[in-house]
Formats: structure tokens, sequence, C-alpha cells
DNA sequence: GAAATTTAGTTATCGTCAATAACCATTTAT
DNA sequence: ATAAATGGTTATTGACGATAACTAAATTTC
């Protein structure tokens, strides 16, 4: 056992034989999602702060004083997990709920200077750790495959 | 509420700020990813059977006769989870576990008749459901993405 | 304008799942 | 022969996410 970190996963064992699911799109985007999955624990240091929490910080970052709802809805969360993933960075001193004047039962979230200052931190990190997932790809390579990407994303719900 | 299945998740609302996520690569494969799951599970109709739970039974199908560590090893799982994603298609008729004649600690892993016919029948049911995962892609586009995934995947262990 | 309904948020409870630890049986090493 | 390692199962635990139930405040309706 040589590597400590990102469990040494080897994606594909030349030893055996796969079947129909190294042809398979969605199988490439699960296990391209589980290699960026590990590498971000590692970037990061911290576990706790997972794709999500991270996730979280970022919309709150670029859209201060939404509703706990919205980031739900925003996030794909049901509303006890947003709460839960905006008590985890509170408790951190990141993120501040703070009363709505107008609906007294809403409360907005709000970046800390602290958060802030984290969220900095964090953007450049991560930044730096999606470019190492994609470095054996050129530039223009690297575009076609977002463009390719983001329209299989935003394709027809089915 | 018109959306009965899929959860009918809105991947970006365009009244909101994402920050730098949209432009990060592994969080488009996270979504792709989840998009993949959600899509799946309606396919297939049963929701007990997940991605990983086929992948098992593929990789059975294509390596008959494997010891259930290497079925661990080749899917990235502990021993227990093994030993619990095989109990589910033992329970199901669909795969059976062997005596190893050289090893009496180990057992080999092999589809009964029932799971190969499961097996064809999903192998049909998932490449047609992953073809219309990327249904927006000419086909040349699709061959490129793939590609490009192959060796974002392959790529270094960092 | 009072009662009923809806909505924002929290807390409580539950089920799933995967990981670790502990365990048995068997095989390999010393 | 004994010790160490390996394949497999079972038991235990912890992390999550979902639903349900609850409080408080807003909105609707008559």
């Amino acid at each position: 056992m040589t590597d400590k970190q990102s469990k040494g996963i080897r994606m594909f064992d030349p030893a055996f034989d796969y079947g129909q699911l190294p042809s398979l799109t969605g199988f490439l985007f699960r296990k391209a999602s589980l290699r960026t999955f590990a590498i971000f624990g590692d970037a990061v240091g911290d576990r706790a702060i997972t794709p999500l929490r991270y996730s979280l910080l970022e919309v709150v970052g670029a859209n201060p004083g939404l509703q706990q709802v919205q980031l739900a809805g925003i996030l794909g969360l049901s509303k006890p997990a947003a709460t839960l993933a905006i008590d985890f960075w509170q408790t951190r001193d990141c993120l501040s709920r703070r009363p709505d004047a107008r609906d007294r039962r809403s409360r907005g979230i709000y970046l800390t200077e602290a958060g802030q200052a984290r969220l900095d931190d964090l953007r450049i990190i991560i930044a730096r750790q999606d470019a190492q997932l994609t470095e054996m790809l050129s530039e223009d390579e690297l575009a076609l495959l977002k463009s390719l990407m983001q329209r299989v994303i935003e394709g027809p719900v089915l």
C-alpha cells in the first residue's frame, strides 16, 4: 500500500472484461464523477467540505440574501437538508442567517467576512484541482468537452 | 406537480447566479452523473436495481467464476459491500455462488439462467436509455465526447 | 376581521447504505 | 506445527437524505 490518499482507485483493470459498461456514456459520467469526488477531498484537505457544501457557499456568495427555500431549490435539496447544510457553515462562522424585514418567517443567508475569505480560498483551490482533473486535454479539447457536457446536462427532462 | 418521475430536476435556474460552478468540469460531471442516475431508475422500472448492481451483473456475465474479492476490487467495493450486492442478486435467483475446488475458502460467482436472461434484458434497456441521455448529440459528437471522457477517466491518479 | 390555509424553517424519526471491526474457515509461510 | 495471511460473513456504527410532525408567521376566504 503505497498510496494513502484517494484510495488509489484504478479505473479499469485490463485483466477483466467490463462488458458493455465502458461503452455507456452514463457509466463514464459516473466514473468521472467518482474521480472528481475523490480528488476533491484530497485537494481541499478537510473531508467535511463536500462538493455540495462548497456549492452552497458558492451560490450564497453569488446571491447574497437568498431564502433557505430558494437555496434548497437551487441545490436540489429538501428543506431539512438545506437547514443542515447552512448549519454546517454557520457553526464555522462562514454563513449568517439574518431576519428578513418583510417576512419574519424567512431568513436571508449571507456570507460572513470569514465566509467570504473561506470562499475565496476554496475557489482557488478548487479551480486548480479542477484544472488538474482535465490536464491531459488541450485547451481546445477541454472547451469542446465542456460544451458537449453542457448540452447533455441541459437536455430534455425526458 | 405534473411530473411524477425523475423529480423533474431543473439543472440550472437562469434566475440565479451559480458563481464559478458551471465552469468547473467536475461540477458538470456530477450533474451529468445525477441525471444519469435519475433516468436510470425510470428506465429500469425497479428502483432496487441501481447502476452499481447492474454493473455487478454485467461484470459477472463477462467474467464468470470470479471470486468475490476480485469483484470487490473491480467494482471498487469493500468486501462486505460485495457480499451484500451478491446477496441481492442471489435472492433474486440471478447469481449463484459455487464452491471453488482449489480453494475451499473462496466461491466462484456465476450467472444463473434466470440471471443471464435478466442481464440480456437489462443490457438492452440500459443501452437504449443511455442513447437517450445523449440524443441531442450527433454521432460524431458523441464519439468525440466518449473519447474525451475516456482520457479524463484514465488520467493519472494524482 | 376571524378562521382556515399556506409557507418558511426546525426538529424528530426513520431507512438506506457503506465502512470498519470482529469473527470463522482455510490456506500459505516460517 | 504454529503463525500469519486470505476469502467470506456478520455485527456494529456513522453519515446522509427523506418524510412527517411541529411552530410561527403570512395569506386567503368568507
